[in-house]
DNA sequence: ATGGCACATGTTATATCGTAACACAAACAC
DNA sequence: GTGTTTGTGTTACGATATAACATGTGCCAT
């Protein structure tokens, strides 16, 4: 039942649910605090969220920040056509915001090594964290 | 109380503790899977290996794997020098085997894309999935 | 030497994150 | 219509990590 096309649509409803909630929050989200703002739309247990996020990752439109075992919402339409990129993340821990890159240097740095390697990568986890520039601004008084 | 110098000496007998344990271990393992090791030896709660590892972390001797929520030896003589570097790991999940790696194009490529975005990272993950070398020559049969 | 400090330790309890196992329901293929 | 796949719901549990509090131990300043 149902196929993604863009954001939102043609999900399920727990998929759609656990979406918006992501949607709607401006940082990462931890998988209890998801179901925690989705209580009221009949969602109770943890695994009917993990359900639902292993596919929004499988469809691109969630990615989950290991270092934080926390999840955003894709910050591109949909990572759809990026499934083979290199995404990079930057996590502020001063006011907690998430940034996502596509940078084509770091890509090809890490394509270069996989090679030289021999590693075939099926998945990269690059997590950044530190302190954003509006934050460093902020604290600059 | 202590002072590290090289690997295992001068560390707390906890310290000491987890620090063989992991040293004994081909692969990465949980703080859980440590404990179990170490328990012959007097330790018995989750803390006491937790505050090991941070400590063990700080020192430069372990690492902690993100995606993995485990931890492994440092495989440079002692990560110390790179306290700065950019480290990255390659984890086969074939064999369970984990490569630890500094090369400075990537370094250089982290560390240009952060001075463009003006963050500052007090500390990188980088995590790459997959199959190695060794493990794709045995698949070929 | 003793009182204060920093740090490591020990212990219990609990918080947080994630999955196994089973049952049922809806859509689809043939 | 029967089998298959996929999503759902529920209970129970496993795995990872920390809070809070008490004790021990070396150091060193007065």
């Amino acid at each position: 039942m149902t196929k993604r096309t863009d954001i939102g649509a043609d999900l399920t409803k727990n998929q759609s649910l656990v979406m918006s909630a992501l949607a709607g929050s401006k940082g990462p989200m931890s998988a209890y605090s998801i179901l925690d703002e989705i209580r009221s739309d009949g969602v109770r247990a943890p695994l009917q969220v993990y359900r639902a996020l292993d596919k929004l990752v499988e469809f691109g439109l969630v990615h989950r920040l290991e270092s934080l075992n926390a999840f955003v919402a894709c910050q591109h339409p949909a990572c759809d056509g990026r499934k083979e990129k290199t995404v990079l993340f930057t996590i502020c821990e001063t006011c907690g915001g998430v940034q996502e890159l596509v940078k084509d240097r770091l890509s090809k740095a890490i394509e270069g090594l996989a090679r030289e390697l021999e590693f075939s990568p099926s998945k990269s986890t690059i997590e950044l964290r530190g302190m954003c520039s509006a934050c460093k601004t902020a604290t600059e008084n």
